[in-house]
DNA sequence: TTGTAAGCGTTATCAC
DNA sequence: GTGATAACGCTTACAA
């Protein structure tokens, strides 16, 4: 592949001329940038990148640490993280931890040697020790001490959904969700803060009865079966709120196939959307946050390391959205 | 941040030894060694990759441009691809091109400037000619002159939705699909041959009464209003085959809609594997494609780019997924 | 075993 | 306006 020198001996002209003409920066006579540009094309010269990480110490890379992409909302999250870094001229590696601390430590390890320019981090694992804050780290759903954070308005998420469940008559209520937002770990998690949002409000509306079930964190996706079984051995609840719309659409399956309508005899609303695009049943009552806006506010937070200005932490709106569950 | 100069001063050797240390490469005694990486803790050094690179003249990146990662079949294959390249010690940048050429052309660009080791391609467009063969370029279920491609058995899984039908006593049959892989375009996918195989089987056991529907390719997820229309004008079909799941559940969704009973009127059979975390209906009948079997796939040819051997095309089985639809 | 020095392909600082 | 030349941080002959 050519070079930068072979465009210069080619044109007759040193190289810093043509580094001018390829950046559009300093002075340049007309003819002499017309005849680069003209060599430019003849060899298809194309500046190499690396070389110019080297001398910039930036890549443009910024790299995004997440469970997975095949949960609709990551897959979502990533696809608007992506267009919206895209759109200032970064480039998004993509970095699957499958939720195992072993893979994010090795990833941040991997990103530090490779010197990239963020790394956005979505975790519920405990590892602030292997962060080093010195990096620019932004962190969505969840704070780290001295770590930038992005994260939807959780604890309105929760507050919606028992004033939803009130009007519509709801008695007796529970909450489902995985304890990385419990007691039971070193971790708290933005997250926990939909269960908060929605007992407080229910105690405040005195309505002291509420039961909270929280499950080590899996799949995001399944509960484990013995949950199911404290679903069936509370026939007086009548209204549920789950940590997202996976867990819901789980426990309404578990009631359903032990005889229990919903929304009828029960009302269950999840988190996030209630976007799917292979339902042939019916659409999940839920509380919605917005991937979109969620990455304009990532990208926000991205420029700003590089405008060297204060990262302020975040906080995006969610929305309840209608459905039919709940 | 330290380089390795400051290293080599602290530990009062040369550069070069260093190195050796850091790549585990040639001779160095035991002492030597010991000093070195003590000294390499002490002042938490981390080998620059960027540098790395420049002079290994590769950077250990494979991008994958793809139409996004909201379609759980492609945040799957993008997740296992991940997953199978990070074992070789690759890390993956992600590319959504939302559909678009002009978003491909640009990251066709843009990679080749950033030296990456390869570019998996995985796209619908007509963009033969910005393709600059000469580079590490693979393919997914698409051909291009001079480009090696991994592909599901697109025409096997064809075949596979016919008989299917054909044993549950269908007589008239259709399939839908955009026309991405029909005669309108200058495209031929490999996904053409999901047609392709189901036609030749029908034909075959002499059912010649096929109707076959185009429409342009949208957002791989709804199907535009007019088919709905031709949808109804043929009540006589019982059998339906669709290029996806997604237009799968559109086609069941119109079907019930008015009035006509999925799987006891009409059999429809989708294409993908009928996953979905979030379904409270039926599950759909389906041909499946293994994103794992294909990622381990793109991975084989990845490798092989850099041990200069022939690049074999792949062609990955498919699977039919029972289901509640057909 | 170890160190020196020549790249790798840019950008940026100076002279001219 | 333009051209040497010194970085940038590493790998790798080649010499010692």
């Amino acid at each position: 592949m050519p070079n930068i020198k072979d465009v210069a001996k080619k044109a007759g002209v040193g190289i810093a001329t043509v580094s001018r003409v390829i950046n559009d920066s300093g002075y340049v006579k007309k003819e002499t940038r017309e005849k680069i540009e003209k060599v430019i094309k003849e060899i298809s010269y194309v500046p190499n990148e690396i070389a110019r990480s080297m001398t910039r110490q930036r890549n443009d890379i910024v790299a995004f640490i997440l469970p997975n992409s095949t949960h609709l909302f990551f897959g979502e999250l990533l696809y608007f993280v992506e267009e919206e870094l895209y759109k200032y001229g970064y480039k998004v590696m993509i970095c699957n931890s499958s939720e195992k601390i072993e893979k994010e430590i090795v990833y941040l390890d991997m990103l530090k040697n490779n010197r990239v320019d963020a790394v956005i981090l979505l975790t519920n694992n405990d590892i602030d020790q292997y962060l080093d804050k010195k990096l620019p780290l932004l962190s969505f759903d969840r704070r780290f001490d001295g770590v930038p954070f992005v994260a939807s308005d959780n604890y309105e998420g929760g507050v919606l959904a028992a004033k939803r469940l009130i009007e519509q008559g709801c008695k007796k209520m529970m909450f489902i969700g995985d304890d990385a937002q419990g007691d039971s770990t070193p971790v708290m998690t933005e997250v926990t803060k939909r269960r908060l949002g929605f007992l407080d409000y229910i105690k405040e509306k005195g309505y002291p009865e509420m039961i909270n079930i929280e499950y080590p964190l899996g799949d995001y996706i399944h509960i484990p079966e013995n949950i199911h079984k404290i679903i069936n051995e509370h026939p007086e609840i009548d209204g549920i709120f789950t940590i997202s719309d996976a867990v819901a659409c789980d426990v309404i399956k578990e009631l359903e196939n032990n005889g229990r309508r919903v929304p009828e005899d029960v009302k269950v609303i999840g988190f996030d959307g209630g976007r799917s695009f292979l339902n042939l049943g019916k659409k999940i009552t839920s509380i919605g946050q917005s991937p979109k806006l969620i990455a304009e506010a990532i990208r926000r937070s991205i420029i700003n390391f590089y405008k060297k200005e204060e990262i302020e932490n975040q906080i995006i709106p969610v929305y309840f959205q209608e459905g039919e569950t709940a």
